[in-house]
Parts: structure tokens; C-alpha cells; sequence
DNA sequence: TTGTAAGCGTTATCAA
DNA sequence: TTGATAACGCTTACAA
């Protein structure tokens, strides 16, 4: 069972291909009969235009390719979703690459990808990524390429990203106005650029609530269970006591709720936590986990409107789109 | 900047075309030297082969379809990398599709994919699935079709799943060491066939353990969390109180423990519970959940290797490749 | 050992 | 209104 192709029409009907082509596209200049003949087979055979001739005649694979750090963070799960939704909606499909946050994964993807020849790039820097040159390479293609989340100051593309001072700064307000006074942080990896953001917009909220800050509060990690559980011990040891933790990530948190109770402290009564990215297990610990809701469907969506915008209209300027966020209050901090 | 093609080489080193695609593929009949100046210059100008083009002459386009019920259920996130690992050492990209569990979706996604002209689908049902055409027009088409998790009896493809009935049976028989004797079932959609067998291997468990088996313990539902909840609800008012809870997922499971805290009851010296599918979450709830554990990330590299067979090998017979489970077991059964 | 020519399936251009 | 031809980039008989 093969698939029939436009030549085979065309033999049957005995008319050449260029105007079964024409008859398929709607053509202006096309007997009525003969388009009505033509498609009249094609629905019966079942015809479906070979992507493959297509393709290589656009020199385009319709296909786009998306690299994150890990499908299985909830986040990246969303916004892969939102991605494709926009994408099928053109005829596109994405292929998604998973750097692991290795620096070599992410280079290897994004090569292969290019050989692939996909038509465009949304990315999410991995953790580990300082060079960029594997990103110039594709630019210097002319391959549209689109960064979501974590991104890249220095290159000059379009982007998707929140406004993680701020979205650290309204956090940390959060627990300011519950009344915390010593006000920790889960820091994350010195490495990630979002993280140091977010802790920045920690400071500028401390600075505005007249509140001292001590650099001894801030404990960098990196972004597994493991480390975020030893680094609550030792910020719980600090004294005096911080009463409240920000984690820059939901995973972090949980795993400062897990070190929490098991030195017997309550959640929010001794100690208040705040998470970040408004993941499903946020709803699971206990106590509920206040967070941000960074909304990475929307950010998907957006990501691949901008990699649609720059395909279609290659000499535009890059455009860098700033999304809201959401605070979403729950029970891990107290309500005075 | 375009890439530089075949043709291109050809002309700048005075040969023909051919010549050069034989010097870059070892042709045994190229004199050295010839081969020599073709690698040497198409390494200078970075030559990419176009996949295009080899698409179109190989009729092959190097994607393999997946079909999901939803990337953000961790088994199925697991699945992918399982399926990509795979994949990528073949030269295959995956086209990654989620049903959210809709027929329709389904039936959409199989059909694009077709189109797009996929060089094979491997795919886990949607809940709703009962019509299995698409899959059939899938096959007429000769298009290799591997199931996974979720599969379809009724077709000949390979397939590859756990023995579900002997999982529920080894997951009840957990409980039943414990001592519990009245087990109650959070049973997932009656739609959902691996639900059912689950809950056949509850029955037998309970039969070799000479346990009668009570139908009004068995509870319905769909796969949220207020289904799972509500239904736990139920549960707990059926007289005399069940003293354990299988869930035939780990969600369903964290409902019921959600439930069972605000009767105020404990886990597990009122009421064990288990789960299925060992769900990062199982270890932040609490207590930690007991489950099964289906090594999602086995099961996806080996429903590609299966996949590959059948492209290699269109004429041999599906294969059924049934793998093993494992029994997890934390602090929400009692230990005796 | 190399070159020529045809072909994968489609469409754009030109000519009729 | 339709047809012939060439082209997208690559490979492979066949010929030389």
C-alpha cells in the first residue's frame, strides 16, 4: 500500500502534473471540470501531498526545534505544550531536546538540530552554559532562534522571559509583609543568571523595607532534593534563626519543608516559606506552598509567536517580550 | 549565509557530482587523492548533506511520531527521554503529540502525523480510545505502530506493557502481608483497560489470600484529584471502614492520602494506602507512598528498539515484550 | 576511476 | 486553460 502521489493523478486523468497541481492549489486559470475531476480522484485515492518534495523544494522541514534543561520539570512540560499549540496551528511540528543542564548536551542538540535542519530554535539555556558560540553559529545560519526563560543577554535575539527581579522582589514582600524579619534564601546555583535576578530583587525588597541585609543569609546550592535539604540545615542552624525562607525554586522549597520538620519547626508559625514557579507539588506538601506562577503555557506560546514572527519577516528586529507573573498565596506563610 | 551543497563542492573541485558524493561516503572505486581534496574541502566549508533532499530520495523522513496522553505525567516524561535515548542514535528525531487523554485528539495527532509522513508511531492510548481505525489506516499504510503502557489488544503491532494483572496482584499482596484485610480500590476510569487488570489482580490476590471480595470496595473514577478525593470520601463512610486503600495511580493515591487527613485518620496505623507508578511526588507526600514502579524510562527505550525492528524488518512479526516491575515500599503501609 | 543521466514528488516559469 | 521543462540536493545505475 503506497501512498499516491500527484503524478500518479495526473497519469490517470491523462492531464499533465503541473495542472493537477494547479487544480489542488485553487489556480485562477483552471477549467472548472478539470478541478472538479481532479479532486474528485484525489479524495478518492486519498491523496496527500508529499512533505517530503515540499520540503526540500522550501528548503524548509517544518519542523522546529526546542531545547530545554528537562521535559519532566513541570514547567518546561507547560511551556513545550504552549509551543506546540502555536506550532501545529502553522503546520509545524517540534522535535525537543533535553540538555540535562549539560553545557555539551545542549551543544550537541543544538547541532544536531541544525543539521537536521530545522527551521527554528527556542531554547532554555542549560545550567552550565557560558560559552554561546554554538547560538552564533545559528544565527549566522539565519535560523531564527528564540530564548525562553533562561536566557542570553549578550546575543541579540528575540526572547520570552519574566522580569525575575521584580518576580523576586514581589515575593520576598510577600513575606516582608507577614511580618519576617530575617529573611533567608535558598540561592540556587551561582551559575544560573535567573537565580542571581531573583536574588536581587530579594536585596531591592529587603532595602525598601528598611531591613539590613546579611550576606550569610544566602545559601547557594545546587537545584537537587540533596542539596537544598543539607543547605536548610545549615540555614537553620544560623543564629538567630531566619524566620522565613525564599527558595528560587518550588523544588528547593520542598526540600527546605522536608529539613524544617524534621528539626520540629511548623510551618508557618516559626518559620514562613515561599517557592517559586507554582509547581504541582506545591499543592501536595504540607503546608501548601506559596509561590510565583510564572504561566509557561503563555510563555511557550509567546516563545513560538516570536519564532513565527521572525520567520516570516527575517529582517525585523528581535523582540523581547516581558510576561506577568503571579503571586499565589498559600499556607507555608503566615497571615498576620 | 547558505549552506553550502554537494553541487557546490562539485563545481569549485572541477569533478562531478557523483564523484563527490562517493568521496564522502568511502566509495571503495575513488582514487585517494581525490577523496582527500573532497573531505579537505568540505570540512573548509563546513558541507552539511542536506536531509532534505535525502528525504525525499530515501522517502524517509527520520521522525518517529509519539503519541501521549500528557508529557507532564512523570511516567510518560520518563517514557520520551527513554524513546529519545533511542532514537537519537539512529539518526531519528521524535515528534512528540499528547492526546490529553481526548479520542478526538488522538485521532487528530495520528492523522498529522501520517501526513507529515512519520517514519513510525509509538504511542500509549488515550482514556477515551474505543475505535481503533486510525490505527488500522496506520498499518494499511505499513507505517511500523509499536503501543506502549496503554496498548490495544484487539491489533497486531508490537507492543510493550507490564503484566498489569500480576502489578495489582503484588501490590495488593503488599498489603495483605501487612495485614489488611478489607482493601478498598481507587479504581481510575472503567474505560482505562490497565486499570481494570490492575484491579483483576486485586481479585486474585485477595482469592489466593482467601480474602472474600466485597464489589462495594471498589470505587470508580476518573484520574483527577478532586475525583480521587471525593471518591475517598465515599470510601471512608463505607461500614466497616476499609484498613487499606490500592489506588491504581500514585495521583489518585495522593488524593486518598489528602482525604484520609481530614477525617483526621492515620496513615498507615488507621488505613495503608499504595500506589502505582512511583511518581516523583510519592516521596513528598506524607508519609511517602508505597507503589510500583514500572521503569518508564526501559519501557520507552524499548518501545523504539522495537519500532527499529520492525523498520528493518517489515515482514517479521510483531513482538509483545512484557517488562518487569517493582515494588517500592516506604511509610504508608504498615510494616508488621 | 570518473562522468552522465535519471529520479525521488512537487511547483514555478515559460511557452503554446 | 494546459503542457513541457527545470529545479530543489542528493544518490545510483549505467556508460565510458
Amino acid at each position: 500500500m503506497k501512498q499516491v502521489t500527484l503524478k500518479e493523478l495526473a497519469k490517470k486523468l491523462n492531464i499533465s502534473p503541473s495542472t493537477v497541481s494547479r487544480a489542488l492549489h485553487d489556480h485562477p486559470k483552471i477549467a472548472p471540470k478539470t478541478k472538479e475531476a481532479v479532486l474528485k480522484l484525489a479524495q478518492e485515492l486519498d491523496f496527500q501531498p508529499n512533505p517530503l518534495a515540499l520540503n526540500l523544494r522550501t528548503q524548509r522541514s517544518k519542523n522546529l526545534g526546542v531545547i530545554v534543561p528537562k521535559i519532566s520539570y513541570p514547567f518546561y512540560a507547560s511551556a513545550i505544550s504552549g509551543i506546540e499549540s502555536m506550532a501545529i496551528q502553522q503546520g509545524y511540528h517540534i522535535i525537543i531536546c533535553q540538555s540535562e543542564e549539560s553545557y555539551e548536551r545542549e551543544v550537541a542538540s543544538t547541532k544536531a538540530l541544525a543539521k537536521s535542519r530545522v527551521d527554528g530554535l527556542i531554547v532554555s539555556l542549560s545550567g552550565q552554559t557560558k560559552n554561546y558560540d554554538h547560538f552564533r553559529a545559528i544565527m549566522q545560519k539565519n535560523i531564527p532562534l528564540v530564548f525562553f526563560n533562561r536566557e542570553c543577554e549578550a546575543l541579540e535575539t528575540s526572547k520570552v522571559i519574566i522580569d525575575n527581579v521584580q518576580a523576586g522582589k514581589q515575593a520576598v514582600e510577600v513575606l516582608i509583609d507577614a511580618g519576617c524579619k530575617r529573611i533567608a534564601v535558598l540561592a540556587g546555583p551561582q551559575s544560573i543568571h535567573i537565580s542571581n535576578q531573583r536574588i536581587h530583587g530579594y536585596r531591592l525588597a529587603l532595602e525598601k523595607n528598611q531591613i539590613s541585609p546579611d550576606p550569610a543569609l544566602i545559601f547557594h546550592c545546587d537545584f537537587s532534593e540533596v542539596s537544598g535539604y543539607q543547605n536548610t540545615f545549615k540555614l537553620l542552624a544560623h543564629k538567630p534563626r531566619p524566620d522565613a525562607i525564599f527558595a528560587v525554586s518550588d523544588r528547593l522549597a520542598i526540600a527546605a519543608v522536608k529539613a524544617i520538620k524534621e528539626h520540629n519547626l511548623k510551618i508557618p508559625q516559626d518559620i514562613s516559606v515561599m517557592g517559586f514557579n507554582n509547581d504541582p507539588v506545591t499543592t501536595i506538601v504540607e503546608p501548601q506552598l506559596s509561590t510565583i506562577d510564572q504561566q509557561p503555557y503563555e510563555m511557550g506560546q509567546k516563545a513560538a509567536k516570536l519564532f513565527f514572527d521572525q520567520l516570516n519577516c527575517p529582517h525585523c528586529l528581535p523582540e523581547k517580550a516581558v510576561m506577568p507573573v503571579k503571586v499565589v498565596s498559600r499556607d507555608s506563610i503566615q497571615i498576620i
